[in-house]
DNA sequence: ATGTCACCTGGTAGGTGA
């Protein structure tokens, strides 16, 4: 079974390089993040024609996750369970007995800002709910557009970043937090290549430069983690023309 | 290089968010 993550910033511009991407890469699951559709804009028909059933949960403007599976999820969650957000951030639903959880962490902004308030609540509200949710599915996968960058190691140039957004003593205190969950960072099961980033910024030429961060995670339980057989950041479609600024995230797993 | 992209309002540009 695979399962991937992938910020698509706009499903409306993107959703070409979706078809193109799912047409090469057929994985079982998919989660998007900043869809940027209001529910009655988004394209189940053409997702459908290229073998997906979809869940979305969008806004207008910004924000939205959506859930892409071959085969039929069921208990869909939109937004965390008790913790009132005008912001769709949140799906989760369960393919094949995996409870696949997609998140479209928030950004922060800077750690002096209100937003950066707004993200630890977030992310204390989503560690408190998924205590309990593990409890009832063990075999959960947490992945999404987590904006941190766990580690020196996921970050171009640790230096420069050192106390920035993603990068802050809070933020990747949270992601221990996560980890404490027993979630297991499943792209560090592998032996990966140097300055590997799932996220280059439009500016700077960054991509050419491979100036990025690693801020998109696939999380397995610890009870999966037998099971993954890869993990994987495809930056192709980075490369191509008009691309989203982040490459999607593939989990590999064999559940026999 | 404060260097781009997407989307909004409201209009032939400017603001917001990332």
């Amino acid at each position: 079974m695979q399962i991937a993550t992938w910020n698509v910033n706009s499903l409306g511009v993107r959703l070409p390089h979706l078809l193109d991407w799912l047409a090469a890469h057929p994985v079982d699951a998919l989660v998007l993040q900043e869809t940027k559709l209001t529910d009655d804009r988004f394209p189940h028909a053409e997702l459908q024609a290229a073998g997906y059933r979809s869940w979305c949960f969008g806004q207008k403007t910004y924000n939205g996750v959506a859930l892409l599976s071959r085969h039929e999820a069921v208990d869909i969650v939109h937004n965390i369970p008790g913790f009132d957000d005008e912001q769709a951030r949140l799906i989760a639903g369960t393919v094949a007995g995996v409870r696949v959880v997609g998140g479209y962490f928030p950004n922060g902004q800077a750690p002096d800002s209100d937003k950066f308030v707004y993200k630890m609540r977030w992310l204390d509200a989503l560690r408190h709910w998924l205590q309990d949710e593990i409890a009832r599915h063990p075999s959960l996968v947490l992945l999404g557009d987590f904006n941190i960058a766990p580690e020196d190691r996921d970050v171009h140039d640790p230096v420069a970043w050192a106390g920035q957004i993603h990068c802050t003593p809070e933020e990747r205190a949270q992601f221990q937090a996560l980890q404490a969950l027993s979630l297991v960072d499943a792209f560090r099961l592998f032996e990966q290549p140097p300055k590997s980033w799932s996220w280059w910024d439009y500016r700077n030429l960054a991509f050419r430069k491979n100036q990025g961060l690693r801020i998109d995670h696939i999380l397995v339980h610890a009870s999966l983690a037998p099971r993954v057989r890869a993990c994987e950041i495809d930056k192709a479609p980075r490369k191509l023309e008009r691309p989203s600024d982040h490459a999607p995230v593939v989990v590999t797993l064999d559940l026999g």
